[in-house]
RNA sequence: GCCAAGGUGGCAGAGUCCGGCCGAACGCAGCGGCCUGCAGAGCCGCCCACCGCCGGUUCAAAUCCGGCCCUUGGCUCCA
């Protein structure tokens, strides 16, 4: 089965077919850097992360551009604030480094190329003139805005008709506009200190002070900046070309920055903008979605700093990246189990391979067959729409097949666990997760000192003093150090993100 | 009001495109057994689902069609 993917344009699963059957053209939609990433933001990132993985391990060659906005009225209303920046450049500058930590931290691959607008600004501008000059925007009080009335599809990425969009205008706004669902390709003059009031937080700089460091850039229309939507379509073209294959984003960008878009794009280039698009859906928190914005959000430094980098991918793809998730803490120590129980699998199974007499000839058949239709079945998972969740259980069943298998045996199938270890590590490879690193290692000086402690303890179980034994495991496991006895000494585990 | 997605066991969450393998996956919780000094982990087994409601099509429907109820998201700050 090849690759089927749901696209939001036409609302249908289709048979993924990029322009160059060996490359692929991946767009997406990145931060607005106005505000620490929160796991709403992770989790589109971990689901953009898994399709680029996914698209490789089939063999393409992915080309993937990840844009930072920089330049936003909300950026220019945290100027001043804590140790942020003293300008809307360096605010940029703070959190786009801090996006890119995070990123690392959840072992993300990097894209080719982060464009930043405010180093895109002249290609911004002619893409603007292109419209003027086709008769798709107009220029008004030193304004351009682009008339939606001109391009005959727009509404067709968010299935609305014009009229109906129209209509929800407010009337109050801009007359400036010559219909209330146009939008703005560049805004005349700076930021008024009136447009980030109610974005301010405590501690910011006076909203005058921090407007005055607002970048602005000469234009054939005069002193402005860029629009919201133009940035997008004038980076993607910049890095990627007229059309690209897939571009994903939040669900919640679908309209307006989406079809504005598609409009502008299509407008300018008269070739379609994207042939697939994705998108993300949101995190439900009890009533309401995660967002920046109702400040109910968890950010990522302080996730991975929780629960470790595997746990919060398990977490983050525990449901396909077009369905909404529940967040919770329930939710999250079900990843977290489900995490443990792979990595004890692997583990488990790489502590018999290492066993000096590993090298039998005992075939076990059950164990074969089990890890070769998981392969197959994460394989169909993957393919369907890159159903995450199907191939976590497809993991899952590797690792019920060698616990089965190491069960109460002597000799083990050495070939049939080595293929199930490389399997769960190539394709938690797909998921982003990692087998190594976070294993029981001897290295560090805090495994260092568990293995001696469970060395004393050893010693008073052999002369049978299981109480104070019970109370060093104890303490051990009040300290988040998971201590488990089995027939070859004791075993133990050091807490997630250590 | 308009657009979109969804309603499946105690929880969470696949399956719905291409009807039968679904008497419904995987995981968690719960129960029983094995193992264990004990605990944990692990293994084996079990419990819990008339798949939102009503009607239709069909030899056969969670899956297709029609109507209704409810939830969530979007409708120019948002991944």
């Amino acid at each position: 089965m090849t690759l089927h993917v749901t696209n939001t344009l036409t609302g249908e699963r289709e048979p993924f077919e990029p322009q160059d059957p060996e490359n692929v053209l991946l767009y997406y939609c990145g931060l607005t850097v106005s505000d620490p990433p929160h796991l709403g933001h992770a989790r589109s990132w971990v689901h953009v992360d898994v399709m680029h993985r996914w698209l490789e391990y089939l063999g393409y060659d992915v080309r993937h551009v990840e844009n930072f906005t920089d330049i936003n009225e909300k950026i220019v209303a945290r100027v001043g604030e804590d140790d942020l920046g003293e300008g809307e450049a360096d605010v940029a500058e703070t959190y786009i480094e801090r996006t890119l930590a995070d990123m690392r931290s959840l072992n993300l691959l990097r894209a080719e190329v982060y464009p930043r607008v405010s180093e895109h600004v002249p290609e911004i501008i002619d893409l603007v003139e292109t419209l003027v000059e086709k008769g798709y925007a107009y220029e008004s009080n030193g304004s351009v805005y682009f008339d939606v009335t001109q391009f005959e599809e727009y509404g067709k990425l968010s299935n609305q008709e014009l009229d109906e969009i129209e209509s929800q205008g407010d009337p109050d706004e801009r007359s400036e506009k010559r219909n209330p669902a146009d939008f703005a390709l560049w805004k005349a003059g700076g930021v008024d200190a009136e447009a980030i009031e109610e974005h301010r937080h405590e501690g910011a700089a006076p909203a005058e002070e921090a407007c005055e460091t607002a970048r602005t850039w000469d234009s054939p229309w005069g002193e402005g900046r860029p629009g919201w939507h133009i940035e997008c379509s004038a980076m993607s073209t910049t890095h990627l070309g007229e059309t690209l294959d897939v571009h994903v984003g939040g669900r919640d960008l679908v309209f307006p920055h989406h079809e504005n878009e598609v409009a502008q794009s299509e407008a300018a280039t008269g070739q379609q903008f994207a042939k697939y698009w994705l998108h993300c859906e949101l995190f439900q928190m009890d009533e309401e979605k995660m967002s920046s914005s109702l400040g109910n959000f968890v950010t990522v430094d302080e996730a991975i700093d929780r629960w470790g980098t595997n746990v919060m991918r398990t977490f983050l793809t525990a449901g396909s990246y077009n369905s909404q998730q529940l967040y919770s803490d329930e939710t999250i120590a079900e990843a977290e189990e489900r995490w443990d129980r792979l990595e004890r699998a692997h583990e488990s199974a790489v502590e018999a391979l290492d066993a000096p007499d590993a090298r039998t000839k005992v075939e076990d058949e059950a164990l074969r067959e089990t890890v070769d239709d998981a392969r197959d079945a994460f394989v169909e998972a993957m393919n369907d729409d890159f159903n995450t969740r199907e191939a976590q259980s497809a993991l899952l069943q590797v690792a019920t097949a060698v616990n089965a298998h190491l069960e109460g045996r002597d000799e083990y199938d050495y070939r049939g666990l080595r293929n199930a270890v490389e399997t769960l590590e190539e394709l938690g490879d797909v998921l982003g997760l990692s087998f190594v690193g976070e294993t029981t290692g001897s290295a560090d000086l805090a495994g260092d000192v568990v293995e001696l402690v469970l060395g004393v303890r050893e010693r008073e179980r052999e002369a049978g003093n299981y109480e104070r034994a019970d109370e060093l495991r104890d303490e051990l496991q009040a300290l988040g150090v998971e201590v488990q006895d089995t027939d070859d000494g004791a075993t133990y585990r050091l807490p997630s993100g250590e």
